[in-house]
DNA sequence: CATGAATGAGAATTCATTCAT
DNA sequence: CATGAATGAATTCTCATTCAT
């Protein structure tokens, strides 16, 4: 049963669902894609069998996981629109977003669920967000003004995978590349970009 | 290069194994990490036996690659070093290896040869010629003080990590962000970085 | 037994258990160490895949083959110490012993196991129960003095392997094979041995 | 070039044939019946290739192999026809016989060769040798008469077969196990045997 | 004629997915 | 409805054998 319409799922089968996503990140984190469903059942103290029973197929359960994190975000930038410092908002937003990924670097998942509808329905919410972050920037003057809604979008992720091609980085490393980043976002000795901004995703 | 073995390889031999690096680059920018040998090696026009001729594991193979990229990069940097202008030869550095790079994304390749030793050793050549173009930047004063080789080494690949989340990114957009984050490591208007430059990796 | 493990397995699949086992025997007698766990597999109206379920791996179905047949040795020994004259008592266990063999060759089986700690046990199991027989037929003097139960334990193969050499064997030969070597092993006109008995296996 | 008629081949291809039948019975006494051509011919020092020009095929190398043993124990079985002893040459022909298969235990080849019509030949030869040794044995009394020249040939391999079943076994242990059987074959004692001999292999 | 590169038929093993219990 | 047994396609890798150099 997986879409959030119908009947609300009986409590276990809500307890199983929750288990088995938390088992697929720290699983899928570990392993990579390659992370098998039947360590995952196991992790998640299921039957193998169950697991599909919650999601069709391995794709859907990897869709699944990336909703999640994509609607936690979404969240993140709503709450963040109404803070006080818009650029302080913005580059709160960024760490946020970074730390998510930390946790579990579950990037590549994102490939996989590419096609999915309801993460698209998803990113579409977060990209709303972060639009409307980039805008109130802009206002105040803290971003370049030829920086968009997508290039934040797309930047998001970076600091994170600059670290992972350490072995052993600092816990807290990608806090250096974001402030790198970010101040090539910043408005002063911008020099001027030599592509014009992508459309959105 | 990478051919330090035995002897030059008997003509036909050669050129199968060109075939087959130039296959598998592809097939692993199509399907990533699970590209199979068997469609590498129809890719290539050869038996899937003789892949394992010219390379005893799967993993052999992906070092190759990997070897055969950084070493290219290597000799940019070498070269570069001579450039008259410290800042430019630095922008033109990270714009050939970006454009390596794009061509066929395949930084999800360098986890799987962590630990080769053939690619330790280029890596380390790779290294040691980023430190040079970096010191030249330094004393030039185009890049900001308190970023080191290390920084510039693991923010190489990002411009191409950034564009592709997305579908169908124009060609060259990687350079705009190339651009942004090259402005972030520029000492204009830079903030105090968060947290210190990690060791060599 | 070999079961020693935690649930008794579904019908079923007990059932599935037990037919892979005869096929592999048979399978394993047929075409030796080399039988392909497909043709086991098919032998036994199995799917391939299921075979790895049941067995992780092919040394696994191995140890589990010797293991069933030592058990039963042992078994067989065991009952056999009760018996009334010690001397007959040895020799139908040597019968016993070299007709379970004559079924299936799979002594070759044995040299794969070497390390399973299951087997480990169960032959410690097997060579108790040759040693109460052995004492037995010593105490009765229906024996040589100088021959002891690892010497027994290693002679039990001895009459099938003989037989092996010839192309269709009458099915019974062995049993003169098995006359000759007892009788070497009876105190009238024995010949003191030129070395010293092995240490236990 | 195979057959022992025509050219009698030249001398460095004669001192290669050499060379690979020894490295082959190396490494088929380590590796067993699956050790490969390739090693096989690794270790002679020959190219994979030039094994084939002197042996059709793996089976035919093992012939070749299982052919050399045969008769050099056929030529020991002619020398001690004239031997002084009867039972004393019979003894050490058996003695010689387990004392060859023991430096390669390449019994598992014979299996193999077994329709090869040059092994058929030797064999006969070698057949022939037992039968004068054993008939001469039975004139003078030392083997009990209900034993055949097929029963020796059987059991020629046994005491390095028993002794096989030990990881580390003394190196002259089979001649405690040759001992027990021949004192199998003595008249003293000796009781009727259940089976008639077999024909002929 | 020796060499070793190429071949392709398997081998063991893994895994997402289905389905009887 | 959960379970875990069964499935079979796919994967990496091996090897006897052939054949161009």
């Amino acid at each position: 049963m997986v879409s959030s319409s119908l009947r609300p799922l009986r409590a276990d089968a809500a307890r199983n669902r929750e288990l088995l996503l938390a088992a697929a990140e720290e699983e899928f984190a570990e392993r990579g894609l390659s992370a098998s469903i039947a360590d995952i059942a196991r992790r998640a103290g299921i039957a193998k069998g169950t697991v599909f029973r919650h999601f069709a197929s391995k794709e859907e359960l990897i869709a699944s996981i990336v909703c999640g994190h994509l609607a936690t975000l979404a969240d993140v930038a709503r709450r963040l629109t109404d803070a006080g410092d818009p650029g302080a908002a913005l580059l709160e937003f960024l760490t946020v977003a970074a730390d998510q990924r930390r946790q579990h670097d579950l990037t590549f998942l994102q490939s996989v669920s590419e096609g999915d509808s309801r993460v698209t329905e998803v990113r579409d919410e977060l990209y709303a967000g972060i639009g409307a972050l980039v805008d109130r920037a802009h206002a105040a003057g803290t971003i370049r003004s030829d920086v968009t809604a997508t290039d934040v979008f797309l930047l998001m992720c970076a600091p994170v995978h600059v670290v992972e091609n350490l072995a052993n980085p600092a816990p807290e490393l990608w806090k250096r590349y974001l402030a790198i980043i970010f101040d090539g976002l910043r408005p002063e000795g911008a020099t001027p970009l030599p592509q014009p901004a992508p459309a959105r995703p």
